[in-house]
DNA sequence: GCTTACTTGCGAATGAGTCGCAACTTTAGA
DNA sequence: TCTAAAGTTGCGACTCATTCGCAAGTAAGC
């Protein structure tokens, strides 16, 4: 465990919004010496280690990636195509469908990953209103 | 709608694995002369129509992104960090667990993704056995 | 057939992510 | 504490997917 690794990790564990690999990096890099490739070898590890899940947020900005600390608690994302808001959802819907599908499966689960994408409630009364007119 | 349109579209509905957005070139290059930018454009364009899905199959072989045509059915895919292999799933919990967000977030769900990795059947028996040893 | 709007191919540019290697840290043992 | 081995980092160069601008080509409606 590295200077640069806690670094990451408390910068990743602290953040609430969702990382990507160069914004991670930036930010890194206010408090400590670090190149890009150790960011990139270091998710690569707190991946693994599953310390940490990789989303794209249903490519609502590109082809980007995104970094987020694993809590205790299972999420999943609803990406809103209309104004682009994020929104994590705990449902215990999720934790019941990963246990279906590794029952009726036969399949070990170690990472599931959910996300919506579509219109939340604001942008679909504004739609409404709109087309109204 | 143009003969590249035609011809992309026409390989993502045939093909029964995953392809990615070089696979789909080549394959396409194979019958008619097509660019790669065109590749891509189109991919974004079929994308935002809804005519096709992106997903990464939980980064199995590195940030690679593969896109599949949309059927009528609607399904999930387990990886396998064992043996590579990918799998897809239908299974009515996953509608509802759409129709259970939409009701419960007040969001209008236009595409979800639901994605899996773990252990296939076959692995976790090979797994168990070579722990036995 | 003609016109307008849209698409394509090309070549160049961008930029994320990777790699090899030498220098530096960490760790554990003497 | 000192030392050696193992693991990690920074650097610079590199690869390669993806994007962009623009001129030429194509589709669709009149």
């Amino acid at each position: 465990m590295t200077r640069q690794r806690r670094v990451l990790l408390e910068i990743l564990d602290q953040s609430d919004a969702h990382l990507d690999a160069r914004t991670l990096c930036e930010r890194a890099q206010k408090k400590i010496d670090i190149d890009r490739a150790t960011v990139y070898r270091t998710l690569e590890l707190l991946k693994q280690k599953g310390l940490i899940d990789e989303l794209d947020l249903m490519h609502l900005h590109g082809e980007m990636h995104y970094f987020e600390a694993r809590t205790g608690s299972e999420h999943f994302h609803l990406a809103c195509y209309g104004c682009g808001k994020i929104t994590e959802v705990e449902d215990g819907m999720f934790e019941r469908l990963k246990k279906h599908v590794a029952l009726h499966e036969g399949f070990k689960v170690q990472t599931a990953r959910l996300e919506i994408g579509g219109y939340c409630r604001a942008c679909t009364a504004q739609h409404k209103k709109k087309s109204r007119v």
